[in-house]
This record gives structure tokens, sequence and C-alpha cells, in this order.
DNA sequence: ATCATTAGTCCAATGGTGAAAATAATAGGA
DNA sequence: TCCTATTATTTTCACCATTGGACTAATGAT
């Protein structure tokens, strides 16, 4: 447990008030005293104190009260701070640069060369953030780090990769290096914990304090977030849900089980298990021969689909969570895959009073969640959240 | 978030140096300013106030320390504070009062009619806390309340038993009635919740911040220790491994679900199979059956086995800890059981470098680990922990 | 205009913590 | 034995975040 001293106390306080802004703004100071706890003389001082930063700012508009002398509103002081967040991927690398809502200010999304090695992807990531900086007239000053969401099984204290067969990475000093090269902070976490985070603070959790987010599409992966806190595991691994069994008759897995999810319903699999029956190219194909009626692809399809309705059953009768995300290429890409994965579940969830107000969201985010999770991660990092 | 002010501050640091004294009795101030980091002027102040209430007494002892004056240690003053522990099953009932390390100091336990009605066990309850109270001479002013565990879904905040099937009961504000009755303070949980408290503070899982504990006998559940505390879910009933799906093609569930773990690893679920090959009335004549190289009982146990080891490995998966123990009825009846799972599971854990330090550990308070978290629990909310 | 009501600031009091000094105890020499 | 270096604990005191209450500001209702 963690000492308390009038530092931490001082901290925390900031900690929450900023939070409430970030969440609520624009609010008044009364609100954020009565939401808290905290005396009005204390919000006032911290609200002082991140003005005087430059993070807030009274916004000119007052809250329309019932009675009585009108509130100041408080509000975000955007541009204030930047961070740039980055998604790794093997094939493309997305970038953008976040002010403190969240918003996407500017980005820019490029392809990969597979085969590329890890000095050259250093170099790309560094000339990328250097174009757009330079090309947006960003205020080099004002931002206050990078972010990193890859596939992979990261340190994220330490800001190391342990290992990502997508990059073909293993114990990676990703940050340092990256710290080296370009001068900012760098916070590297793993892409569906990023995108978790970024759910939770800005798209489809809000105020949800048990989240499961699922990935799918070129892999498939989960992230916990646990009392409003994304949930690493022992080994930075938690939510490794591809490797879950989810029949033990079934196809072997390369990790020499039978049966795990990331056999059945990734792109790849969906693909290499279709091209047994003609050839075929793209995923899109066998969607297509699924909605022609064709016999194996609706197998095939039905069979993954069912096996992730198993597999996200099985995390809510572990985690019961208050919602679960469903996130990732293949939902992005196929819409009607949301509501088909929600119908299966929705029969298995045991009770009906224990799922609360329980919800399936599709992500809000998609494409750009995993950005503006690094993103925010490297915010929060600076802030000390 | 909560509001921090002076008062949460002081309640803070209370705890860690409580905390600490619990785990590392007899300690000295010394050591303690130096694990927590905070001055040992304060440190001096919450053991003096720890001692003032009688909670905390200095031990004669000094420590054999390399050189300088010697350090006087602190101790737990057992006695000063009591808890009643209980266990609460279909079939019987175990009490225990307990002291301040947790130490059972005087037990019972005995067996309750199946059909017994609530008023009758709650009845029940107050007599055996009765007897056992007077039997032992307990000094009733130490006692700080009543803790119990049973198995169903428990709202610990309220002290309500929400849903236990095993009990008959729904909506039963266990801790209210229990309350009136005796006058002491209730604390209720599920039974699994309890057991890994226990098995955390006082057990197998000392020092581990992120601890599964499977139970299996009559039923099968979990229950997770994550960043060192108990979590419990959005509607109190994580941990519900019984409906995981192990094997979509298998036996249907009660629930309506095909092949979840508790078709198959119960005790009652194996003896039910078990007569459909010949008359059996106790799982005992099972494993002997297997001992004696019965096909099917070799066939049925192997079965639950396999599917308990694919259980812990999606558990692993998903949510990396760095333990998982193993309790109740079966693997204390049939102590093999560890040693068969563990070796079905180390084949199953993917990539070493990820297993990190992870350990299996057999339940080390087994029967009466129950009786020891829900004591435990009581004296947690007494101490405001 | 006056009053009731709400927002926000100012000021003094409270009280937990930390730093430093004082005291205590001890081992190892000289 | 006495002195010194070392570690443990207590004492003293200053610091400062928070709070409560007094006060000012603003606003709608009467």
């Amino acid at each position: 447990m963690k000492k308390h001293d009038q530092d931490y106390m001082k901290l925390q306080n900031r900690r929450t008030v900023f939070g409430i802004i970030k969440q609520q703004h624009p609010i008044s100071r009364a609100a954020i005293a009565k939401q808290t706890g905290m005396s009005p003389t204390t919000v006032s001082r911290i609200v002082g104190e991140l003005t005087e930063l430059g993070y807030l700012v009274e916004s000119e508009q007052v809250a329309a009260a019932g009675l009585g002398r009108k509130s100041t509103l408080i509000g975000l002081a955007d541009g204030s701070v930047l961070s740039i967040g980055i998604e790794l991927d093997r094939h493309f690398m997305s970038i953008g640069i976040l002010d403190l809502q969240g918003n996407v200010i500017c980005s820019d999304k490029r392809v990969r060369p597979a085969e590329e090695d890890l000095e050259e992807t250093l170099r790309r990531i560094g000339a990328a953030i250097e174009e757009l900086v330079r090309h947006h007239a960003i205020d080099r000053t004002r931002v206050v780090g990078i972010g990193i969401g890859l596939p992979g099984i990261v340190n994220n204290d330490k800001g190391g990769v342990v290992f990502s067969v997508q990059l073909g990475w293993k114990n990676v000093p990703l940050a340092e290096r990256l710290k080296e090269l370009t001068g900012y902070e760098v916070a590297v976490d793993n892409e569906l914990k990023v995108r978790a985070l970024a759910e939770h603070l800005k798209g489809a959790a809000i105020g949800s304090r048990r989240t499961a987010l699922l990935g799918f599409g070129n892999g498939v992966g989960s992230a916990l977030i646990l009392e409003g806190e994304v949930y690493r595991g022992d080994m930075n691994s938690a939510g490794e849900i591809g490797h879950t069994t989810v029949d033990p008759n079934g196809m072997m897995c390369e990790c020499g089980k039978a049966g795990c999810l990331q056999t059945y319903i990734t792109i790849r699999s969906l693909l290499s298990e279709a091209n047994q029956i003609r050839p075929i190219q793209t995923i899109e194909e066998v969607f297509e021969a699924r909605q022609a009626g064709e016999r194996w692809a609706i197998h095939l399809i039905d069979r993954a689909l069912d096996y992730m309705a198993i597999a996200i059953n099985n995390l809510v009768c572990m985690y019961n969570p208050d919602s679960v995300i469903l996130s990732g290429e293949l939902p992005d890409r196929f819409p009607g895959i949301h509501e088909e994965i929600e119908a299966r579940c929705s029969s298995h969830f045991v009770w009906e009073p224990l799922r609360g107000s329980f919800r399936f969201h599709h992500s809000e985010l998609s494409e750009w969640g995993v950005v503006i999770g690094s993103g925010l991660l490297s915010q929060n990092r600076f802030f000390q959240l």
C-alpha cells in the first residue's frame, strides 16, 4: 500500500478534479465540490493552480442555474497540452496529435513494409512525427510525450516490448530508443489495452468501471478495465483471449493446444480455412459467399461467431463486467457481426438479475482508438495520473 | 476517485502500518518506517495509538541487529480483538472464533438439515454462537463482529444474499437479520471469495497480488484476488467459472448451455454419470474404480480433470495471475488430483518467460478456509480495511 | 429595493506528517 | 571502564493541505 502524505493527498485531489473536468467540462467549481465532497476552497485552489499552469480556462459562459449567482464554468485549455499517439502494426503505422480532450488534431496513416527492421521503423516513426509537426505547425513545446500502442506483450512500466509476433520483436527497449531519437517522453502499451483506455475515457465505456474490450481482425485479443483502471496482470499479458480454449476437440493451434479461439475468428484463419474449399483472396469474399448462401461459408463464419460468443460468455462469467465492447477490423468492416454475436451471447448469460445493466457496445473510436488511447496514455503519464 | 483529506490520509497510513504488522509481526517501528517510506515519527505515533487501543503490544524481545540500539518489536495483542467466522453450507455449518492473527481459538462443526428454513437457520446460528462463546468463556466485549461465507451470490456491501441455490435462498437480508438477532456486526460474502481472502492473508498466497482460487467439490467456482483485493465484479458474481464453457459439444447444463465446467467436475455430476454405469454411492468408489483400472472411471475422471485444466488455462490466459490455488472437497480428499491437474496445465501455458514466477498451490487452510476468511472479513470491516 | 439563494474567495484554525534534534541503547574498541 | 560509532525511538517544531465560517458577488423573486 502506498504512503500517504500531504503531497500525495494534494496530487490525488488534483487528479480527481482534473479527471472530472476532463470528463464533464465545462463545469463549475461548485459542481466539482459537490461531486467530490471537497470543500469549495480546495477546489478553487486546485483549479487556480491548474489554470496558472495553463491547462484550464474560465470559459466566458455561465451556467443556467435556477436560482442564485451563476457559476463560472471551467474548461480545458485546448492546445495547452498535446501528445502524440501512435499505432504500430505489422502492415501500417498510424499517428495522430491529440489535444487535452482527446481530439485528433491532425493525423497520418501510412503502410509499413512487412519486413522492416527495428532501426528502420524507429527512423520512420521519427520522420513521421517530424513531418506531422512541421506540416501542421505544431508548437513543439506543447507536446508532452509520445504514446505507442502495438500488438504484443509490453512492459508498460519500463516501456519495453517483451514480445511481438506481428512486429517480429523480442525484448526491444522501445521507449528508451525512441526517447533518445526524439527527445520526447515515450509510453508504450499493448494496442488493445490502450484502445480500452480510450473507449473508457472517450468512447463507448465512459462511466463504466468494469469493461472488457475485445478486438478481432488479424488477431484476436482482449483488454480489461477493472475498477476504472487498465488491468495488466502479473507479466503484462492479461487478456490473452486468443489462446483461450473454446473447443477441446477443435483444430490445433500453433501454440500446441487444440481449439484456441484464435484458430477460428481471425481473418488469417478464416481465409486459410476458406482456401481449403476454393481459392479466395479477401475476407470480403468469404462474407459474400455466406451472403450468397454457400454452405461452407455459412458454417465457417457461424462457427467463428459461436466460438466468439463462448469466449465472451466465459469472460463475462469470470469478470462480471458491466459492459463488453466489440472492436477490430472484423466488426468494423462487417457491422452485422456485432448483432450476431450479441444475439448468441444474450441467450447465454444466466440469471436475469445478475445481468444488471450489462450492455454490449460497439467500439466508438474504431479506426483511431489505438492512436487516441496511446496519446491519452502519454498525457496521463505526464500528469502522473 | 475518493476524496483525500487528512482523516483519510491518517486512516490509510494506519491501514498500511497495521497491515504490515499483521503480516510480519513481530517487527520493529524502524523496519516499518523503512518499508513504507513513512517517517519514524509517524510510525511511532500510529503504533502508539494502536497500542493505546489495545491492539498491539511491545514484545520484550529485541531484534538481533548488527550494530546500534536494538529495536523493540511490536506484536499483535492476541485476544484483544476476536471475531466469529461462519461457513454455511447445504449440509453443514462450521463456526470458529478467531484472534487477530487469524488463529482459530475454538470451533464447532455441525450438520445442517437439508431442508432447514431461513428462520430455523438463523436460530441455529445464534444458538451455536451462544454455545461456543459460553463454553469457551469468550469475552463478548472483545468480539467485533461475525463474518459469514456461503455458496451463492452475495451483495457484500449490504450483506444480503442475492441468490443461493444450495441454501435455497433468494434476496435474504442476512446481515440485517443476524445483527438483529445477535447484536453483532455481520459481514457476508461468497464462500470462495472469503476463502481466497484467507489464503491471501494467511495461507498459500501470502504476498501474492494476483491470485485465482478454485474450489471444487459439490460445486465448482473461483475467486480472484486482483491487486491484493478480492475482486467482486459488477453484480458480485465474478468468478462463476462453473458456467464457463469447456466443451461446446458437451453435455447440457441445467443453465441451458452445453459443456459448462460444472457439468463435469462436481461430485454430483461425477456420481450421476457413474450411476449410469453401475450403482454407486460415494465419490470414493469412483476413484477406487479408477484406481482398479475400470475404463469408465478412468475416462470419467480424466475427462473432468482435462476440462478443469482447460478452465484453468483459460483463466490464466485472461487474468495472468502469479498463482493459482486449488481447494475444495475434491482436492482435499484426493490429493493426487492436484498434481494431475498441474501436469495437464503446465503443458498449456504458452511462452516460458510469460510464466514468470507462476506457481500452483494447494489450499493451506482447506477445511477451515472459509471460517477463517469470514472471520478476517469481519475484522477487516471493523478496522475499516 | 430587499430578500433568499447560490458561487466563489479570504482567513484563521486544525491537525497529520516530516525534518531535525535529542535521547536511548548497544557493540566494539582503546 | 570509557569512549565512539551506529542504530532505534521520541520529542519538538514547522509546514501546509484542508476545512469551516465569514464575507463578497451575482442573480431571480417578491
